[in-house]
DNA sequence: AAACAGATCCAAAGCGCTTTGAATGGCGCG
DNA sequence: CGCGCCATTCAAAGCGCTTTGGATCTGTTT
């Protein structure tokens, strides 16, 4: 990684001593306490109490108070408060980049939106860390140990992942978005049901008289591709179909790996005649394969998704293109940042978790299974 | 916006007051710089210059300091270093989510994947907002006042935004990704060429023979769309061509856009024989139109698509499947945060700007017009 | 009337760091 | 020897807020 400017930083930033550069002191104009305190005659204890909140000052006080604060367009200042109360009113997103976590991409964008939401109205911050590689355990030591969050949102979990025994011992309060099957210690987390959902996607396919069923999964040491394949098989299984080898697929959920996918299973003698996906953006790719191969979605094969409901990839307007199980990931962000908070407020609870049910909607990609 | 917790929150924090809640202190166990003072004989202030890199220590000094703090596991507490420092070493992204701005979405997460390596980098952390709707100028005027940032990042600027302006008379440091055509006043700002892209997309399929080109662009208040719009007219016109009104489609970028916009066009009674799509998920959509309607890329229409070379999205692996004008944003956030921290450290510089050229791939989307 | 309780407010002590201004000790130099 | 000069180090004063432990003043109880 290159870095550009003049001063002499190699990985880690090495504090403040920068000679020849001048830093306008930030925020010095803003109005503080003291000076707030003294335009109304009150002690810095009181004001600071009436903008608080607390019972014991007068409400004719809180009322002068919080009138002079909007009118000098007074703020705490954010630093002083984290250090003063020992809190940072932050919650931490960790996000990886190398190509094991890649898929976090697409849904993470609408992840933070809803939890966003949540943070704003309960007044807590939110803080980004994209963490190149390895290090990925130094950064929650040094979030902890520079008290930079209250508490953190791990994504894109593994089957077993070292995070969530890490942050247990660094006593971080933490919510996983999704799930550690290996992981028996209880813990926070908010999960779609995969493997329910892609059961119920099998189950409609055999419904429909499919038996050659095939699955575009996402990389399955991730734990929701993992859960999501034993889902499907569990459907096909218990119809008495034996699952076929070729007709599985993993890897990164991209268009370009739906496509190809796509295009190898219709290479094969027997192609399946219906595949569930396990992302939009892989399902455009096998569309792409499906259209190349002058195939028709539904009549030829018949196609099911996992829909995260993205803002910006919405499965049809009012006719879903795809068939799909659909679960809104931004509602997941919301319910996580409400978990998080609780917890962080309550440490002493025991940990909570949600488990949403995907819906089923049904769309123009599925049909009854092609006569030969 | 209900808020489900049993606290009265309304839509602004009111402060700690909650006697029923029990907040363990965070980070009270952590080494502090007393004590690591204490264990090694010296005063604070050396400790604090050691690490910090300040010259009056001497070098044997500052190694024995380093020892004890990376043995003690030391780290400043960032609350009191910002106090101190009166410095925030924060970065905030503020998001709009109206639906006038939904197209930063899906190149946002690029955008601060770039970004947020850049601050890494150089010690500064990422602060994301949520904005829900128009209080946007509130949310500017609490993060200077409350010295939450040193600087932000502007995203999805409109024509006259009103943003611009607003920064400056806060004097809050800001980059813009993007520009803002109608504003005269000097600002920093990291953008691609979008007029130079468009008008080569334009040149590049005049060259090919076609005459019938048409424009699926974004929302054309927002800057980067009225500036492809003028990229391609340019084009046209100084091929003689006048552009046809209904060739010309300005919308939102979702693949359910990008599909209908092309299907519409389709239908004309003299449909273009060529398209440039403002971007790669409304591509994916005019591809699909296509195929509904039997008709190959390249050969009956071609398609040239902007693409911003999203990790998730890529645009094929050796052979592009779409022509397009590719551009990094993932790129333009590392420029943009490099940008933004130089103008912070320097306030007194005059405002910089990064004009970035798009390159022009020719994939299989593009081909000589059809002889009719 | 004395004692008490409750309501309201305040001075001052932190929170953990940076930074100012001064002290200390070793050294060469006239 | 006495002086000034570096090179090091330190004590103490903030930064702007929260919070502890009274203080003061009312009204109420015995």
């Amino acid at each position: 990684m290159q870095v550009q400017r003049g001063m002499d930083f190699d990985q880690t930033y090495k504090g403040p001593y920068c000679p020849h550069i001048q830093i306008a002191l930030a925020g010095s104009n803003a109005m503080n306490l003291k000076q707030l305190s003294e335009i109304l005659g009150l002690s810095q204890t009181t004001v600071s109490r009436a903008l608080n909140g607390y019972p014991e000052v007068a409400e004719r006080t809180r009322l002068r108070v919080q009138h002079a604060a909007q009118k000098h367009n007074y703020q705490p200042n954010i630093g002083a408060q984290r250090l003063a109360r020992g809190r940072s009113m932050t919650i931490g997103h960790v996000i990886p980049l190398s190509t094991q976590h890649e898929m976090v991409n697409p849904v993470f964008a609408d992840f933070i939106a809803g939890a966003g939401e949540r943070y704003s109205a309960c007044g807590y911050d939110m803080k980004l860390t994209i963490v190149d590689d390895q290090n990925e355990e130094d950064i929650y030591r040094d979030l902890k140990s520079r008290g930079s969050v209250d508490g953190i949102i791990v994504h894109g979990p593994l089957m077993n992942d070292p995070r969530i025994p890490l942050l247990q011992e660094l006593d971080l309060p933490f919510v996983v978005h999704g799930r550690a099957s290996d992981i028996e210690m209880p813990y926070c987390w908010v999960d779609v049901n995969n493997a329910s959902a892609f059961q119920r996607a099998g189950e409609f396919l055999i419904s429909l008289g499919h038996r050659r069923i095939g699955l575009i999964n996402g990389l399955e040491h991730m734990d929701f591709a993992h859960r999501r394949r034993a889902g499907l098989v569990a459907a096909l299984e218990a119809a008495g179909v034996t699952p076929n080898p070729d007709y599985l697929h993993a890897g990164e959920m991209t268009e370009i790996n739906g496509h190809n996918a796509m295009k190898a299973m219709l290479a094969l003698d027997t192609p399946p005649t219906a595949v569930v996906v396990a992302s939009f953006i892989a399902a455009l790719g096998v569309r792409r394969a499906l259209d190349e191969a002058g195939l028709r979605m539904a009549r030829d094969v018949s196609v099911i998704t996992f829909d995260d409901d993205l803002s910006y990839l919405r499965n049809g307007d009012s006719i879903p293109i795809f068939t799909a199980t659909r679960s809104s990931v931004r509602q997941a962000g919301r319910l996580s940042a409400d978990l998080l908070i609780s917890h962080i407020e309550n440490p002493t609870a025991a940990p909570e978790h949600k488990l949403l049910e995907a819906d089923l909607i049904i769309g123009n990609s599925t049909g009854p299974v092609p006569q030969e």
